[in-house]
DNA sequence: TCTGGGGTCCTAGGACCC
DNA sequence: TCTGGGGTCCTAGGACCC
């Protein structure tokens, strides 16, 4: 038996919890840069804006229904989502935590699943204050679909692939099952493929010979054949990527450097932290995707005569790779770095043509490392990183760090 | 004027091997 | 003029997820 537990509208949620007189009022979080509409309350849906709405697409109904717009505080949602976590790994022996606000539980023995589901929602409430959808199933393509089930029913919901449920799923819609997306949707539906239902009595192999074989495990999953096992153990991850979009277009090379170098850091930041470290580099700059004909991306791939999880090394082959495609005709929009072929760092490679480097690069990433760990992420940064910060991107209505940041706590008055 | 960031998996086709 | 059969590996692009 598999349970999804989903955090609802999770971003706005965690700001609710610390601003309690936002309850019921229409709010969404916006993207980094202050861009789109990435988390909506129910009172905001309700007023038809649309998920990734771009806010100045939107602006007269935030005006018009006084919408709470704040800017996107990754901080503080990172930190609710591993108490939450945390929690539910205390609940249950089998968890696989999917995204930021879901994680798939297993459970073997025979318990009453609706009661478990409800005690789980009221106890998450109870320690983080925040309210969760949960769906049962006997596969994770029928919990997560329990769990959408959930969300409108305002209570546990569950499902298997019997004719028990056939009510259920003739009613949900294709494009609500998790791995059909808009464009399958849009094609199963031409097909006369409207329900999940209709999808759960189609011919698996003729599904596969038309879509792939990833639609025709979704067949066997909602009969209830599971063929998605949980994983408990995270894979290393095969690629890192940091890329931000500026406030403003940057033609100045100096500018796109210091941006570069700043990804950079944070990049072997994370590769350090993952215990990895990158073979190849892939460095780029493009203006504008919404400049329809026109798009242009620069690009560098450079692949390292030794795995490096270095900042400094990192660093200089991100901005030689800006020198070389740098043009100053072009508006940049954005500039990112990803990190490919990674391998693991814990296991020590045998340099062959290659002299061992000294071990004080290392101990400078060791001791930024620990500074930046205790006093805050980028205490202590390269110089390559530069000190201005108008060409960093916007995020005008953050709200404090509650939750990481000392100077950031609530105060609370007892009268 | 203004439009996020970070991932995964699968497939087809090309290059190469014997 | 005619030109086999069976593999592997890599990459780019597409589709999906949150």
């Amino acid at each position: 038996m598999f349970a999804l537990i989903d955090c609802d509208n999770f971003f706005v949620s965690c700001e609710r919890v610390f601003r309690p007189e936002l309850e019921n009022k229409p709010i969404i979080v916006l993207s980094s840069n202050d861009g789109c509409a990435i988390s909506r309350s129910d009172e905001a849906k309700l007023l038809g804006i649309p998920m990734g709405a771009p806010l100045f697409e939107i602006r007269h109904l935030v005006k018009a229904y006084n919408v709470e717009v704040l800017s996107c505080n990754f901080e503080l949602y990172g930190d609710m989502s591993r108490r939450i976590m945390n929690i539910l790994q205390q609940e249950c022996e089998k968890v696989e935590v999917y995204s930021v606000d879901e994680a798939f539980l297993e459970y073997d023995d025979t318990i009453n699943w609706i009661a478990e589901g409800e005690r789980l929602k009221k106890y998450l409430m109870k320690c983080v204050g925040i309210v969760t959808s949960i769906g049962f199933g006997t596969t994770k393509t029928l919990a997560k679909l329990a769990s959408v089930q959930a969300k409108s029913s305002g209570s546990c919901c569950y499902l298997d692939g019997s004719s028990k449920y056939f009510d259920v799923l003739k009613a949900m819609p294709v494009g609500k099952i998790w791995g059909i997306g808009a464009k399958i949707n849009k094609n199963m539906r031409q097909q006369g493929n409207y329900t999940a239902y209709d999808l759960l009595t189609a011919d698996p192999k003729s599904i596969r010979k038309q879509y792939s074989i990833i639609v025709e495990r979704i067949v066997y999953e909602l009969n209830g054949r599971s063929c998605l096992p949980l994983t408990l153990i995270q894979d290393l991850k095969k690629s890192i990527q940091i890329t931000r979009s500026f406030s403003s277009p940057v033609s100045d090379k100096d500018i796109l450097k210091q941006a570069i170098a700043r990804y950079g850091f944070r990049l072997a930041y994370k590769l350090r932290e993952n215990l990895q470290k990158t073979k190849t580099l892939w460095v780029y700059g493009c203006n504008t995707k919404f400049d329809v004909a026109d798009t242009v991306l620069h690009q560098r791939t450079i692949v390292l005569d030794e795995p490096t999880n270095n900042t400094a090394t990192i660093i200089k082959y991100a901005q030689n790779a800006v020198e070389e495609f740098f043009d100053p005709k072009l508006n940049y929009s954005k500039i990112g770095i990803m990190a490919l072929d990674l391998r693991d760092a814990t296991i020590p490679q045998a340099q062959l043509m290659f002299e061992q480097k000294t071990s004080l690069k290392k101990d400078i990433d060791k001791v930024m490392d620990s500074l930046n760990k205790r006093f805050g992420l980028s205490t202590v940064r390269p110089l390559a990183c530069g000190e201005s910060v108008d060409w960093m991107n916007k995020r005008g209505n953050k709200t404090p760090e509650y939750t990481t940041n000392w100077h950031n706590l609530v105060h609370v008055k007892a009268k």
